[in-house]
RNA sequence: GGGCUUGUAGCCUAGCACGGAUUAAGGUGUCGGCCUUCGGAGCCGGAGAUCGUGGGUUCAAAUCCCACCGAGCCCA
């Protein structure tokens, strides 16, 4: 016999079984929610009830004298999977009888292989991930890398649970700091780079930007000394010297693009006019601004392809904010908006009445908020006529939502406010489907110690240099431990192991959590790391190549070490794992599980032979459980987008 | 001022949605042990925790509720 889910049998056996018991022990009593838990330890059993402990409260029973009698009840002879029932310490233990369920777990493994865990949903949805959506303005730095890596790993384990998913990067061209850019760009004479493309047009942003900030600052000083307002005058003038000494940083650090600029930037009068004229523009698609900021951008999202193609992650769509302002998708949901009654003018701003829908529809405690909690206004239009980002975003979901049943964005926890708000919007335009299948798959943020990140003003690690150093680290580690390998195996290992520990590293802590970065935790090649699973992996595989062929039918009884059954047990509960993962949308689980796999199989591997174990008979079935391990680590793997190497 | 998130050994984290077991589980660091055994990126053991504080609910609280404190973010 062969199970998807082997362990999901022997839970329901247990169930039923403690139902009938239920019924002949007290027919009168309704049975609500018998969840059956793993015990803290194997000895206890695999599977255990507390029911006892409220069924005594109500039968004024000891819960130890309460399981007793219901034990009693329960009839051996339906028994499958389960070996025994037992009463203890008020609790009820159901034991697995691991001669057969060895046979169930190992046999449905290696006959499913790839497919093992990955079990298919019923009802196959239409989703749209969207993800990384990093402005185009600067190289993606490490505060930005955890979003992609949660992203992907998101988008394959919804994928393998048998979603169509839809990868899809927003560009967000429309804004302001575009036309920043585009503006440095255009004065540089539109160059082509001779580095990295977003690298360079982030050199291109920070430095225009701080230019045209002291240019900005200096005029305002100026006006503020005529007027005496003296306590503002020394409010910009300590922003003023901010700029002032990044200026000198800038200059130390990029001498000749800094120069460059400065000569073309710094003796503008006014570069802030030019820069709205240009946002203006491209905002009313002229030609000649179209070509300019769209040819920075591409420049920048070039980068970020060469990056992303590094990690094995990729889109299937990228969206432009600018195509949807273009195709009045923007103008057509404001008018929608504006009929509606949520929608008020605030003098020249127009407001969206978030708290009005909440109320009139009920959702606040759908929307798990208080009563008494009243949710802000969102600006739709500011007074000076541009609509802001959310406000486009709102047209951007709704298009999402022609073409996809359900709308996961991996966004900072930051934007949870305004992705309230757009949930509510899409309430208040009637698309109550698309409100309720919307989610923001909110992750906390990558700092680093000391200092904030800022992608403005310079201050950020990025993404590539993390990559490059891991894989450099990498590298020293493999010529250290192998080397007598030739130079394009050590690059090859050196770049799956370099790359597997970052992106381990970034999924491995609950996405809510706050992450301080260190390139100790992003480094370890130790245990808990992926380094650490992909050795286990190639361990594995290596006892496997030692061995020529083995017979189809192994004796799995056999393996009666405590050890054996734990792991039997966790391969057993990779499928219960990946539907949590897939349904929570936790795809930190899935590190967690993975890691615990292999240490325990590192255990075993330590504790008992494989190859050269007693007998034949245990040998065989100890490969079957080698191979059984590799086919798991490596699925499991897979849905973190972690390589799963045959040696490293 | 209001809201959201977060607080577990020196450090990093799991457990909290769904309350349950003698001993709160890992890693790192620290102390000690294991290379004539299938790959030492490994294994085994020791020391290390008032689960932020205080109340409450419960037979039972790291887990649920309330208040407060610290950190981060958002809105005003």
């Amino acid at each position: 016999m062969i199970s998807e889910n082997p362990f999901a049998i022997f839970r329901n056996e247990s169930e039923s079984i403690l139902i009938k018991a239920m019924k002949n022990f007290l027919p009168q009593m309704k049975l609500n929610n018998l969840q059956l838990k793993k015990p803290p330890n194997i000895d206890f059993g695999q599977l255990a009830s507390s029911i006892c402990f409220g069924l005594g409260k109500t039968l004024h029973k000891k819960p130890l004298d309460v399981a007793d009698s219901l034990v009693a009840e329960i009839d051996s002879s339906y028994f499958d999977l389960i070996e025994k029932v037992v009463s203890a310490g008020g609790y009820i233990n159901f034991h697995l009888n691991f001669s057969k369920f060895s046979t169930l777990t190992l046999l449905s493994i290696k006959q499913l292989n790839k497919e093992y865990g990955f079990v298919k949903t019923r009802l196959p949805e239409k989703i749209i991930i969207e993800h990384t959506s990093v402005n185009p303005l600067h190289p993606i730095h490490v505060g930005q890398a955890r979003n992609p890596i949660l992203g992907d790993a998101l988008a394959r384990i919804l994928d393998q649970r048998g979603h169509s998913v839809f990868r899809h990067y927003y560009i967000d061209d429309v804004g302001r700091q575009s036309s920043v850019v585009a503006y440095g760009y255009d004065k540089l004479g539109r160059p082509q780079p001779n580095e990295k493309s977003d690298h360079y047009v982030g050199k291109i942003y920070t430095i225009t930007c701080c230019l045209v900030e002291i240019i900005r600052l200096r005029k305002k000083v100026s006006k503020l000394e005529l007027c005496s307002s003296s306590e503002e005058l020394l409010k910009a003038n300590t922003v003023l010297d901010e700029w002032l000494s990044i200026r000198e940083e800038l200059k130390q650090k990029y001498p000749s693009l800094y120069s460059a600029l400065f000569e073309k930037i710094g003796s503008e009068i006014n570069p802030d006019e030019d820069i709205i004229k240009l946002n203006l523009d491209y905002e009313n698609g002229s030609p000649d601004a179209k070509n300019l900021v769209r040819s920075v951008s591409e420049l920048c999202l070039k980068g970020f392809k060469e990056t992303q193609k590094r990690i094995n992650i990729f889109y299937d769509s990228w969206d432009w904010e600018s195509d949807l302002v273009w195709s009045k998708k923007v103008i057509n949901v404001l008018q929608k908006l504006r009929s509606s009654p949520f929608v008020y003018s605030d003098g020249d701003v127009l407001k969206f009445n978030s708290e009005k829908v909440a109320v009139s529809l009920a959702l606040k405690p759908k929307l798990g908020l208080r009563e008494d909690y009243e949710i802000p206004s969102l600006t739709l239009i500011r007074s000076d006529g541009t609509t802001l980002y959310t406000t486009r975003d709102i047209a951007y979901t709704q298009w999402k939502f022609s073409q996809a049943e359900k709308v996961i964005n991996v966004i900072g926890m930051e934007q949870s406010l305004a992705q309230l708000q757009l949930k509510l919007a899409l309430y208040a335009l009637g698309d109550q489907d698309y409100a309720d299948n919307f989610v923001h798959f909110a992750y906390n943020l990558v700092s680093l110690p000391g200092y904030k990140m800022s992608s403005r003003r310079g201050h950020y690690i990025t993404f590539d240099e993390v990559l490059d150093e891991a894989i450099e680290r990498a590298y020293k580690e493999v010529s250290k431990r192998s080397p007598n390998l030739s130079e394009k195996e050590k690059q090859k290992i050196s770049n799956f192991v370099g790359i597997g520990a970052v992106r381990y590293a970034l999924i491995d802590v609950d996405p809510s959590k706050p992450v301080v970065f260190t390139w100790d935790r992003v480094l370890n090649f130790e245990t808990n790391s992926a380094p650490y699973v992909q050795y286990t992996h190639a361990r594995a595989c290596s006892i496997l190549r030692k061995i020529e062929c083995q017979p189809d039918n192994q004796n799995l009884s056999l393996l009666e070490k405590k050890l054996e059954h734990e792991l039997i047990l966790s391969l057993s509960s990779f499928p219960d794992i990946f539907l949590e993962a897939a349904e929570y949308l936790k795809p930190n689980i899935i590190a967690d599980y993975v890691n615990t796999l292999a240490d325990k199989f590192n255990s075993f591997y330590n504790a008992f032979p494989v190859i050269k174990a007693e007998t034949t008979e245990l040998r065989d079935a100890r490969v079957l459980l080698t191979e059984a391990i590799k086919i798991v680590i490596s699925n499991a793997l897979a849905l973190i987008g972690v390589f799963a190497p045959d040696r490293m």
